[in-house]
DNA sequence: AGCATTACCATTTTT
DNA sequence: TGGTAATGCT
């Protein structure tokens, strides 16, 4: 833990801007840092100097050679709306580093081009690459997240009510704002049965991205919370309020005031047009829709943008992301051209076959045939383990054992969610092993960066009361309420009230003082910080006593981050918006593997991919189980984290998991995607007492069944044979998610069975519909099957229930 | 009002 | 497990 603690921690300053906001980084002229030598500063001083018969000189990349002929297509279209669907691994950001140095050669000056991406790893490994090939040339370019551009452009034109300095609240900050109205409010007070302010502000946030009513969304995916409705709908109302008040903005918010910006403001709209002549957008199909408005409005009707993304990896649904975004693209521009990158470069063909196998059962709407040149003898492997310890202590050997033939910087284990990770942490500690572990712990969310940030944040935006109240806190008998009556005096601008508010708290008081004259200075970041951290070093030490040298270790990292930047207020969102991150170590860690999030694994790729915990309820995810649309993301999840494997694929199954609730281990039952895979694409081997893993044979009752209807004959011989032997995909019912897990009224019920009854007892289920016994509800009616092992139940008194085949006995005739 | 302790609960993914 | 909210103590 220590181990993964310092990684984590671990920040290195040097690397930190490269992947940081290029918007805000001085145009630098990439040709004289390219110097005069180089064919690209050649041509960027022709351009420069108004000469324009640039695409009469040959090229120095020789395309052709480079890249495949969709690739290359999609490489030099370079005018008018672009269309790039993208199968994994099918070189996509080589194709967009590769488009990107053909604008440059053909002339466009970097700054006029922008790369906007949704995730900020993937502007990272954007911008790297492009250095790569283009040296520092490349990093002219504006590149980075939406968010990160939408802050870019509201800090040179703030929208309405925040011309005093506008900040952006990150995820705590906009917890504690919503507290604070809950508690204005006064709702819910001591009732247990409220909602969770985390759970409100996600729903809020969620009902923003997908541009839907609160109530609305609550009705549809969190019935439960129902009664709260109108409750939650003040909070929401008083938490748009709140943040108008204090000039911050969430992250949503930047978003939608950008787009507000743009719409009112058609000389903005003019200027942020002219300023770029190309777009490219990478990851579209995560895309939500106010992003996709965005776009649009940035590129204008017959703009130059290029949009590339593949609906097959769309996993960011549940903040609104909107496949249909990249599926519309071709009625929004209807000139657009679309190209399909279908060869993998990154995979074996083994490990292709079961990916393509995973994606059979999806409901595709681009059609993509993924193949690769990469033979090999090598299938992937399904591994049975005994239970989710023996699971992460099999792993660990297996990773231990491959250090053998790989470098640790080609392995990576995945998994569905931060924690399921716990336990192969303490095996790999045990052995040894060094890893790194992506999507944990953030630089700015440690306590005292947070602190340092509050205060700058203050000299930034006077307003900002998250900030406020943060740096109240540093002192001993100031809590919330303290902060915020001193705030509003502070805000008055009346010296008697201030003092009153806060007489008895000069510590505070000097510390307010202390930043107006900061304020007032108008020094540079770096030297402001350094003064900041003066005036903070006691307030360390009182408040971190246990452990603070190595906290200043950090804040004087902090130091060398702040050093190149211009403004305090771009540091600041920098920081907040794109903060370094674990990531920024990489270079240093060659010696350790890598231990990931699937989310966070997209885009990247490894020689050896461990897949933990593939049983049902952890991958999928239980929360995905009740609604089609979540199933299907699941789906796409494992797809995504399968095809991040180049060479080797190993899943891991435990056969049985520890259940917290029950204090033992209980039965798993295998992930559907991983169930339904047909025979062939990968061996099984099942761990027997003691470790050993035996080879299993070929499990029983998997033989190839033709599907009655079987949809498309044109996918090709390959992937008809696995729709062939696949069974049918699980379908859930339609009727409202809540309906699964609560008791359904008796109308309802009859309503449920008039319309979603199943046509028949499944040919798949052990159990036929008919009467069976639970251990807790008695005896009861199954109504329907729910594939692989769930029935839906009326039992008598209790209504409708979705239980596990595991705790029913079927009641003999 | 602030702070410490306790009890409970639910458990995802990211900007 | 750990984070959060209610409760109790200063």
């Amino acid at each position: 833990m220590q181990n993964l603690h310092r990684v984590r921690a671990k920040v290195k300053p040097a690397r930190s801007l490269e992947g940081a906001s290029l918007f805000h980084r001085s145009p630098l002229c990439y040709y004289s840092q390219t110097g005069p030598e180089s064919a690209f500063g050649r041509k960027a001083a022709n351009y420069a100097q108004g000469r324009s018969q640039i695409q009469f000189m040959a090229f120095i990349i020789n395309y052709q050679e480079k890249l495949n002929p969709a690739q290359y297509e999609a490489a030099t279209t370079l005018e008018g709306p672009v269309l790039v669907v993208a199968g994994a691994g099918s070189g996509k950001t080589r194709t967009i580093v590769y488009r990107l140095a053909r604008l440059m050669e053909e002339g466009v000056p970097p700054q006029q081009i922008l790369l906007l991406t949704f995730t900020r790893k993937a502007a990272q490994e954007m911008t790297r690459r492009a250095e790569q090939l283009l040296g520092l040339g490349g990093s002219g370019v504006s590149g980075g997240t939406f968010h990160g551009f939408a802050y870019s452009v509201l800090r040179r034109f703030p929208p309405p009510g925040y011309r005093s300095g506008l900040t952006v609240m990150d995820t705590p900050d906009s917890l504690s704002a919503l507290r604070s109205c809950k508690e204005d409010l006064k709702i819910g007070k001591g009732e247990r049965a409220f909602p969770k302010t985390q759970t409100i502000l996600s729903l809020i946030s969620k009902s923003r991205n997908k541009e839907v009513d609160l109530d609305g969304l609550i009705r549809r995916e969190a019935a439960h919370l129902m009664p709260y409705a109108p409750d939650m709908a003040a909070m929401a109302d008083a938490y748009a309020a709140y943040k108008l008040k204090h000039s911050v903005l969430d992250y949503d918010d930047l978003l939608f005031a950008l787009e507000n910006q743009l719409r009112g403001n058609p000389e903005l709209l003019a200027l942020e047009r002219g300023r770029f002549s190309h777009i490219m957008v990478d990851e579209y199909q995560d895309t939500n829709p106010v992003q996709a408005r965005l776009t649009q409005l940035l590129a204008g009707e017959n703009g130059n943008v290029m949009v590339v993304g593949d609906d097959a990896q769309s996993i960011y649904a549940f903040r609104g992301a909107d496949v249909r975004n990249i599926l519309n693209f071709p009625r929004l521009f209807p000139e657009a051209k679309l190209i399909k990158l279908e060869e993998n470069y990154r995979s074996t063909q083994p490990v292709l076959d079961l990916t393509n196998a995973i994606l059979a059962g999806a409901r595709e709407s681009f059609h993509k045939h993924l193949h690769s040149s990469r033979q090999s003898a090598v299938l992937p492997r399904l591994i049975r383990p005994l239970h989710d310890l023996s699971q992460a202590a099999l792993a660990a050997s297996m990773v231990s054992e491959f250090l053998h033939t790989y470098p640790a910087r080609e392995i990576a284990v995945l998994f569905r969610a931060g924690y399921q990770s716990f336990n192969l942490e303490v095996q790999l500690n045990k052995q040894g092993i060094h890893f790194k572990k992506y999507g944990g712990l953030r630089y700015t969310d440690a306590a005292h960066i947070k602190d340092v940030m509050a205060m700058a944040r203050l000299i930034v935006n006077p307003l900002d009361f998250p900030a406020f109240a943060r740096v109240g806190e540093f002192y001993p008998g100031i809590g919330p309420k303290t902060a915020q009556r001193v705030y509003a005096a502070a805000v008055s601008g009346d010296a008697a009230q201030l003092d009153k508010a806060a007489g008895r708290h000069k510590d505070f008081l000097a510390t307010l003082r202390f930043l107006d004259e900061l304020r007032a200075a108008g020094e540079k970041p770096a030297a402001c910080l350094s003064r900041i951290l003066d005036h903070y070093r006691p307030v360390l030490e009182a408040n971190y006593a246990d452990d603070y040298p190595y906290r200043q270790q950090g804040l004087d990292e902090f130091l060398i981050i702040a050093e190149p930047y211009a403004d305090l207020d771009l540091l600041i969102s920098d920081l907040s918006l794109e903060d370094p991150g674990p990531e920024a170590g990489k270079g240093d860690d060659d010696g350790a593997i890598t231990l990931s999030t699937v989310h966070s694994a997209k885009g990247l790729e490894w020689s050896v991919v461990l897949i933990i915990d593939l049983v049902q309820d952890r991958f999928p995810s239980r929360h995905a189980l009740l609604n089609d649309d979540e199933y299907e993301e699941e789906r796409r999840l494992l797809y995504v984290a399968c095809t991040r494997a180049k060479d080797e694929l190993i899943l891991f199954a435990p056969v049985s998991v520890y259940n917290r609730g029950l204090g033992a281990h209980e039965a798993a039952v295998l992930s559907p995607f991983v169930h339904e895979l047909p025979e062939g694409v990968y061996i099984e081997e099942r761990e027997g007492y003691g470790g050993a893993l035996y080879a299993a044979p070929a499990r029983f009752g998997r033989m190839a069944r033709p599907e009655a209807g079987n949809r498309e004959d044109e996918t090709g011989g390959q992937d008809a044979a696995f729709k062939a032997a696949r069974p049918a995909p699980p379908r859930l019912s339609s009727f409202p998610p809540w309906a699964a897990v609560e008791d359904l009224p008796e109308q309802g019920e009859s309503a449920f069975k008039a319309e979603n009854v199943i046509s028949g007892p499944s040919k798949d289920g052990p159990l036929r519909l008919g009467y069976c016994r639970h251990r807790l509800f008695g005896r009861g009616k199954i109504v329907q099957h729910i594939p692989p092992d769930k029935y839906r139940v009326n039992f008598t008194g209790f209504g409708l229930k979705v239980i596990m085949a595991d705790y029913l006995v079927l009641e003999e005739d």
